[in-house]
RNA sequence: GCCGGCGUAGCUCAGUGGUAGAGCAGCUGAUUCGUAAUCAGCAGGUCGGUGGUUCAAUCCCACUCGCCGGCUCCA
C-alpha cells in the first residue's frame, strides 16, 4: 500500500493527498480556512464527518446547508443540542429519538410532565449557551454490547432499546461535551457551527407513533446558519398563519363549522359558495369536452353493495354506522366507486364502447377520529371530483395520459405551476396476479414518460388493488399538497364481475381506473384560499367590482355604471352607504375585491370611472369602454405551456 | 381516540369567589366627504353545557361538547 492517496474533487480535479488527511484538509487548498457553509464531506456518496480520516482512493465534495443533505445534518446537530440543553435544565429527562424534518427538527424527551412554555425559553437559553461554548462534537464506535451497558447505567432505557433492534455489531456515538447519544451520524465539528436556534413549541407524541406506546413530549425547533435566515424562516410561518384558511374563511365570509351541525361538516356561505360553484362549473364545462359523461348518485345504499366491493371489510373504520331502513341496512357512502361500477352494469358492453369515463362531484361521508378534522382540509363530508373509467388493458397508458394532461391543464388553471409526481408501485399486501401489476405499472410509467413529466417512483406505496400516480402541488408558500392521483383498479371490476363483449364475441374483464383531479373540492378550497392568500383571481372573485360613489349624489351615476358591468357579465355591487370613500376603500381592500371604481363629480361628467386595484395601485380616470377592456384582459387566466387540450 | 392548551357580545380580546368590560360590527341621528377607519348616542352576554363545592361560581372541582397544536391516518 502506498502513502498516498488519490483524491477526486468536484469539479473532477484530482489531489494526491497524505493517508489519513482529514476530509476537511482534501476540501481546501490547505491553506484558506474551511468554507463556512460546508458542513460535512460526501466521501464516495455517502455523506460523513468532516473530521473523517481519508484512507483510500476517493471521490469527495462538500456539503453545504442549501442541500437537503446539508440541511439534514445541520438540523441533526441542532437536535442534539436542543437535547443537551433538555438534559443539562432536565436531567431526570429521558432520551428517546431526535430527528430532522423538513423545516427544522424536533426531539422526543420522556418525561414526567409536559414541558410549559418558560420551559422551552430555558433549554432554548441553553442551547444557545451550548452553541456559544462552541464544543467540540466527536464520534466514537462501540460494541452493542457496551452501548447497551452505557446507557442503561445512565438510565436510558428507551436508547437501549432502539440498540438492541440495531442490526450492526457496533455502533456510533456522538459526544459533545457531557452529552453523549447513540447516532449514526454525520454531524458537523463543533455546537458553535450552529448559529441561529429557535426552540418552537412541544406537543405529545407516541414513542414510535403508536398510541399503545407511552406518550412522550416532543419539542419542535428549527435552524439556520444566519440569524437572518431563521428570521425569515418565522416571517414565512407568520405568513403561513394570516393565510390559513380557517382565519380567512371567517373573515371573508366563506364558510362556517358549527357546533349546533356537527364537527367535520361544512356550511358553505354565499361568497364560499359561489367561488364553489365556478370551481365546479369549470370543472363540469372541461370534464364534458374531455369526453366525460356525468352522472349523479345517492348519498345512501343498502350495505350489501358496500359488502361486494369490499369497502366493509377493508374500509369499514373510516365509514360511519349503517342505518336501519324497513329491516335492511343502508350505508351513508364513502365512496363514489360502486355506483359508477352500478351504471357500468345497466347495460351489455361491448369493447367499442370503450373507454367509457363517468365523472361526478360526488360528496362522501367517512368518520375521522375528532382529533384529527382540520377546517376544510380534514373534513367527515367532502365532495370528490371524482371519475371512473373503465377501459381495455391496451387503453390505459392512452387513458392514464390523457389524465394527467388533463389535470395539468386544470391546475394550472387555478394559479398552480409546480407539481411532483410520483408513481406508487406494488404494496407488500396486494390482490392481483403478478403480470396484472407488472403490465399496468408499465403502462402507467409509458404514459409518465412518454407525456414527458418528471417522476419519481414511491417503492411498495400503491394501494392494494393497484398502481397509481399521485401528482402534488407547490403552493404559494411553497408548500406541497397532494390533490390528484390517477389509480388502477384490477379488483373491482373482478369484485363487481365486470365485462365487455370483445372482438373475439367472447367476455373480457375491463380495467377500472379512479381519478381524482383536485381530491377534495372542501380541501382544494382550503388550498386555494390559502395560495391566493384570499385574493382570489378575478374570474373567482366573489365580487369582482366594487362600485364606491363619493357621496349620495353619486349613486344614479355608481348604478348605472354597475348596470353596464352587470350587463357585461360581471359580478358587481354598489357601496351606498353614507359614509367617506376612505371607509368605502378600506371595506373592499379588506374583502379582497380585485377592483374598485370610485366616483364623483368627474367622472360621473365625463361617463368615466377611477380605477384601483386591491394592491392599492391607482389606475387614474378610465373611459367605460377602457375599463371593460381592461378587467376583460384580467380575465384571460394565466396560464402555462398548454392552454388547450386535444379533445 | 390519546397528550397539552383554550372556550366571556356577531368578530377580536380584557377581567374578577359577591351574577361582567373595551374596540370593531349592528341600530338611531348628525356629517355630503376624492383613494385603507367622520362624529355622537343607543342596544347587545343564562361568561360552551351539565353536575358539584360554597352563604355566594363566569372564576374552584368533576364530567361533557367543541376548537387549537401535535401523535396516527389520509383526500
Amino acid at each position: 500500500m502506498s502513502e498516498t492517496i488519490t483524491i477526486t474533487l468536484p469539479e473532477g480535479r484530482t489531489k494526491v493527498c497524505p493517508i489519513g488527511m482529514l476530509a476537511s484538509e482534501a476540501l481546501t487548498d490547505g491553506q484558506t480556512p474551511l468554507n463556512a457553509d460546508i458542513f460535512a464531506a460526501k466521501i464516495n456518496g455517502v455523506c460523513m464527518d468532516l473530521d473523517t480520516p481519508l484512507s483510500h482512493d476517493a471521490s469527495i465534495e462538500p456539503v453545504r446547508f442549501s442541500s437537503p443533505e446539508g440541511k439534514e445534518i445541520y438540523r441533526h446537530s441542532s437536535t442534539h443540542i436542543m437535547a443537551q440543553a433538555v438534559k443539562e435544565v432536565f436531567p431526570s429527562a429521558n432520551l428517546t429519538i431526535g430527528p430532522p424534518i423538513e423545516g427544522g427538527f424536533y426531539y422526543d424527551f420522556s418525561f414526567e410532565r409536559p414541558f410549559t412554555p418558560e420551559d422551552l425559553e430555558r433549554i432554548e437559553q441553553k442551547a444557545h449557551e451550548i452553541m456559544q461554548a462552541n464544543l467540540p462534537i466527536t464520534r466514537m464506535e462501540m460494541s452493542k454490547a457496551d452501548a447497551i451497558q452505557y446507557f442503561a447505567q445512565k438510565g436510558e432505557t428507551f436508547k437501549v432499546e432502539i440498540i438492541q433492534q440495531i442490526e450492526d455489531q457496533t455502533v456510533s456515538l456522538y459526544q459533545q461535551g457531557e452529552f453523549v447519544d447513540l447516532c449514526r451520524g454525520p454531524h458537523v465539528g463543533s455546537t458553535g457551527r450552529i448559529k441561529a436556534l429557535k426552540v418552537q413549541s412541544s406537543a405529545g407524541a407516541y414513542w414510535r407513533g403508536d398510541e399503545r406506546n407511552p406518550m412522550l413530549q416532543r419539542i419542535y425547533g428549527t435552524s439556520f446558519p444566519t440569524e437572518s435566515d431563521l428570521q425569515a424562516h418565522l416571517a414565512r410561518l407568520e405568513e403561513i398563519k394570516r393565510r390559513d384558511h380557517r382565519k380567512l374563511g371567517k373573515e371573508l365570509d366563506l364558510f362556517s363549522i358549527q357546533d349546533e351541525t356537527g364537527p367535520g361538516l361544512i356550511l358553505w356561505h354565499p361568497k364560499g359558495s359561489l367561488i364553489r360553484l365556478l370551481i365546479e362549473n369549470f370543472w363540469r364545462e372541461q370534464h364534458v369536452q374531455q369526453g366525460y359523461e356525468l352522472v349523479y348518485s345517492p348519498h345512501v345504499a343498502r350495505l350489501d353493495l358496500w359488502k361486494t366491493s369490499g369497502h366493509v371489510e377493508f374500509y369499514q373504520d373510516s365509514m360511519f354506522a349503517p342505518m336501519m331502513v324497513e329491516s335492511s341496512e343502508y350505508q351513508l357512502k364513502p365512496m363514489n366507486c360502486p355506483f359508477h361500477i352500478m351504471v357500468y352494469q345497466s347495460h351489455l358492453r361491448s369493447y367499442r364502447d370503450l373507454p367509457i369515463r363517468y365523472g361526478e362531484l360526488g360528496t362522501v361521508y367517512r368518520y375521522e377520529r375528532s382529533g384529527v378534522l382540520h377546517g376544510l382540509m380534514r373534513v367527515r363530508g367532502f365532495t370528490q371530483d371524482d371519475a371512473h373509467i373503465f377501459c381495455r388493458p391496451d387503453q390505459i397508458e392512452a387513458e392514464v395520459r390523457k389524465v394527467l394532461d388533463f389535470t395539468m391543464f386544470v391546475l394550472r388553471r387555478f394559479g398552480f405551476s409546480e407539481f411532483e409526481v410520483y408513481l406508487s408501485t406494488r404494496p407488500e399486501k396486494s390482490v392481483g396476479s403478478l403480470e396484472k401489476w407488472d403490465q399496468t405499472t408499465s403502462a402507467l410509467e409509458a404514459a409518465l414518460k412518454n407525456g414527458k413529466f418528471d417522476f419519481a417512483i414511491d417503492p411498495g406505496e400503491g394501494v392494494f388493488y393497484g398502481p397509481k400516480i399521485d401528482i402534488k402541488i407547490r403552493d404559494a408558500l411553497g408548500r406541497a399538497w397532494q390533490c390528484s392521483t390517477v389509480q388502477i383498479d384490477f379488483n373491482n371490476p373482478e369484485r363487481f364481475g365486470l365485462g365487455y363483449t370483445g372482438e373475439d364475441g367472447k367476455a373480457h374483464q375491463p380495467i377500472m381506473i379512479h381519478r381524482a383531479l383536485l381530491g377534495s373540492i372542501e380541501r382544494f378550497f382550503g388550498i386555494l384560499v390559502e395560495h391566493y392568500g384570499g385574493a382570489f383571481p378575478l374570474w373567482l372573485a366573489p365580487t369582482q367590482v366594487k362600485v364606491l360613489p363619493i357621496t349620495e349624489k353619486h349613486l344614479d351615476y355608481a348604478k348605472t355604471v354597475a348596470d353596464q358591468l352587470r350587463t357585461s357579465g360581471y359580478r358587481v355591487d354598489v357601496d351606498t352607504r353614507n359614509e367617506k370613500v376612505g371607509l368605502k376603500i378600506r371595506e373592499a381592500e379588506k374583502a379582497k375585491t380585485p377592483y374598485m371604481f370610485v366616483v364623483g363629480d368627474r367622472e360621473s361628467q365625463n361617463q368615466h370611472v377611477s380605477v384601483r386595484k386591491r394592491n392599492g395601485t391607482n389606475l387614474g380616470s378610465l373611459s367605460m369602454t377602457e375599463v371593460l377592456e381592461l378587467i376583460q384582459q384580467d380575465l384571460v387566466l394565466k396560464e402555462g405551456p398548454s392552454t388547450t387540450l386535444p379533445i
